[in-house]
DNA sequence: CAGCTTACGTCAGTGTTGTTGACATTCCAA
DNA sequence: TTGGAATGTCAACAACACTGACGTAAGCTG
């Protein structure tokens, strides 16, 4: 663990800053923040057909175009009956193209068109547009802060599929 | 908006900081973090026959006892049709007590039992040690931006409802 | 008091999203 | 080549949200 890096001077704060009370409010601020964080893109979505699980399928395939059905089994972390009911309708209303495997004819390659393009930008529009607002609200100093809590609370495993979306991005 | 409040030294600064890339790394950290923050308790609740709802409306009960049916409803952010199938199987089970309001006989008040308490404390033990993990992980300093960037990023409404549950706690 | 509103509960119907179970196809290795 | 593992699809079901409609009790107001 990372604790020795906060410096010996620091234990005595920091025991005393980690109260009951300071971590059930950390515990409400996520849940009234997710809140906010999805209400945006949910907005749009009921317009249409489609649901949060939609978006999500869409989110990590621009994010990771060609990826598998698999690889994005774990990332979004239900059973594939349920994602694939997802990709079927999205597949169907053409904003997500399924192509087979070069190698390993079992695999699906996933591809957003152009139309599936068009609602990722619009939804992750409006997702960045208040994350960017609290960021700047919030100040410079605080992103840092709040990437590192958010990424000790992941699961190893989500820990790892995060990184690697990182890289991605980059 | 305080935008203002940044000082214009870090005006350029902020900007470049502000990326597409940054933004998207931001909106998949509340992602992933938030399935490892609802982990713990969900994995509890199965075994019972409780799911989320039911932990959502034993946390706020415990965080302000006698609170009315309509303010929970606020709270959680659901109908009265969602959230009464869930309080109804809580007060069958004896985990929440409703009692008919003292000045308006219209509202009902809500009081955990001795076992909703026990059953509050059991989820919210789990909940509470990984957040501290968290915290400590991250360091001091991260924590206050980690709470600034989740505040800005929540409905007014729910930023209000927020600060009335901190005051409570104090 | 009469009529309107508020707070709460309930019944019925629907949609999204998760689950398990069963099954087809493909790959790979014994 | 046969059997097992991996990948993906189809079908049925459960949980939990939603809307809409209705009923009851209590408060408020003219």
């Amino acid at each position: 663990m990372r604790d020795t890096g906060m410096g010996a001077g620091l234990g005595g704060e920091s025991l005393l800053f980690l109260t009951d009370e300071q971590l059930r409010q950390g515990i409400e601020a996520m849940f009234f923040a997710y809140r906010g964080f999805t209400a945006d893109p949910d907005r749009i979505l009921t317009d249409m057909e489609y649901g949060r699980a939609h978006h999500r399928a869409v989110h990590f395939i621009n994010r990771a175009p060609g990826t598998t059905v698999n690889n994005l089994l774990n990332i979004l972390g239900v059973t594939k009956q349920s994602l694939n009911r997802v990709l079927r309708t999205l597949i169907a209303d053409g904003l997500v193209e399924s192509r087979v495997g070069h190698s390993d004819k079992r695999e699906r390659h996933l591809y957003l068109t152009d139309a599936g393009r068009a609602l990722e930008q619009q939804l992750s529009d409006a997702q960045r547009a208040r994350m960017r607002t609290a960021f700047r609200e919030a100040g410079p100093d605080a992103v840092g802060g709040f990437r590192r809590v958010l990424e000790a609370m992941m699961d190893p495993e989500m820990r790892r599929a995060y990184a690697r979306l990182k890289e991605n991005g980059t």
